[in-house]
DNA sequence: TTGTGTTTTATTGCCTCC
DNA sequence: GGAGGCAATAAAACACAA
């Protein structure tokens, strides 16, 4: 039990009577003796106005009154248990002004606050501590807010990026469906396919994020078993390709029957992670023939420019056979997945 | 008027710093 | 060991709906 502190038999702190004048009690060793805010508090105290007119009202009385009344609420002390008041909005207003220029009260600045107010030091102390406090929940919801805030945006951002994955990784199943069933169809013309999974790129996809076309040659290397491994590209196709920006993808074609005839891939089909588009790749291509070598491979090549904000991205072709009379027919398609 | 929830003022106990 | 800060809490004051 704090000294000087007095309780009562309900347990209610009680106001201590001695020397009859309106005298709180304070914990900590502080007397309301020892701080003396009631006895000579200067007449320009704040908020004896209001004081003294609800007062005669009878309604609200600020905590602090003139000495004059404050005898007067002997009185009260004997006949009244004590009652809480409330700070006037003067006294509040200048102590939140206090505040807001540092939230820390040094000894000097307290004593002169409390000077100026009419309160007690350790009353002033006491409504810094509760002001801090105040402070604090507030700051502490407002970083809950943002935080909140945050975490709700990347959660939508997450969902897009799942449903993105979804939609490519579906794409991916379509066209190599689509693909196989070029493959079982008879054609002179055998169109070897890379295709990676979307959601599984190896240590060659990481490697190859910076630079861009070397994915082509994983593409390649990730040739389905059963299929014939593609070579991958011609060195200059790849370091003609550069960088990604404004670059090129190659996709090179092989070729194992009817080297004379004449390939073209008819369009390539594009998907990022924002939109999927067709594009004509039609005039980019590029067609060689070995035949001359007797050999049934010719590297056949389609160069198509990259969208500039595509990350990953599928591309998928149409191959046709132009036969010596012009006729045409479609041969197969190709699909390949590059990362960049 | 009354019940209830919120805000404000003040206390208590513990901790840290000098 | 004293001063001061903070968290937890008590209790009065206040706001407001029923």
């Amino acid at each position: 039990m704090d000294p000087g502190r007095v309780v009562f038999d309900s347990g209610v702190p009680r106001r201590a009577c001695g020397g009859g004048a309106q005298m709180l009690l304070f914990g900590r060793g502080g007397s309301a003796n020892s701080s003396g805010f009631f006895r000579g508090v200067p007449a320009t105290v704040l908020g004896m106005e209001e004081s003294r007119s609800s007062s005669a009202a009878g309604g609200k009385r600020p905590f602090f009154t003139t000495h004059e009344e404050l005898l007067e609420e002997e009185y009260y002390d004997e006949q009244a248990p004590e009652k809480k008041r409330r700070l006037t909005a003067e006294q509040v207003q200048m102590l939140e002004r206090s505040f807001e220029e540092e939230n820390k009260l040094e000894p000097e600045r307290k004593t002169e606050l409390a000077r100026r107010l009419g309160m007690a030091p350790r009353q002033v102390a006491v409504w810094f501590q509760n002001r801090r406090a105040r402070w604090k929940t507030k700051q502490l919801e407002h970083d809950f807010d943002r935080l909140k805030a945050a975490y709700d945006a990347l959660a939508a951002d997450h969902h897009g990026l799942l449903s993105d994955n979804d939609r490519l990784r579906a794409q991916v199943i379509s066209l190599t469906e689509k693909l196989q069933d070029k493959e079982t169809s008879p054609s002179s013309v055998t169109i070897t396919t890379a295709v990676q999974e979307v959601d599984q790129p190896d240590e060659h996809t990481e490697a190859a994020s910076t630079t861009g076309f070397a994915t082509v040659n994983d593409a390649f290397a990730a040739t389905p078993p059963g299929h014939q491994q593609q070579q991958p590209p011609k060195d200059d196709h790849l370091s003609s390709s550069g960088t990604h920006d404004g670059g090129a993808a190659v996709v090179v074609f092989d070729v194992t029957e009817g080297a004379n005839d004449h390939l073209s891939c008819e369009s390539a089909y594009f998907a990022d992670a924002a939109e999927a588009y067709e594009r004509d790749c039609a005039g980019h291509y590029a067609l060689s023939s070995e035949e001359e070598d007797g050999g049934a491979v010719s590297d056949e090549g389609c160069s198509f420019d990259l969208p500039d904000d595509a990350t990953m991205f599928g591309a998928a072709g149409v191959v046709h056979h132009h036969d010596t009379a012009d006729e045409e027919a479609q041969l197969g398609s190709w699909t390949a997945w590059f990362w960049s």
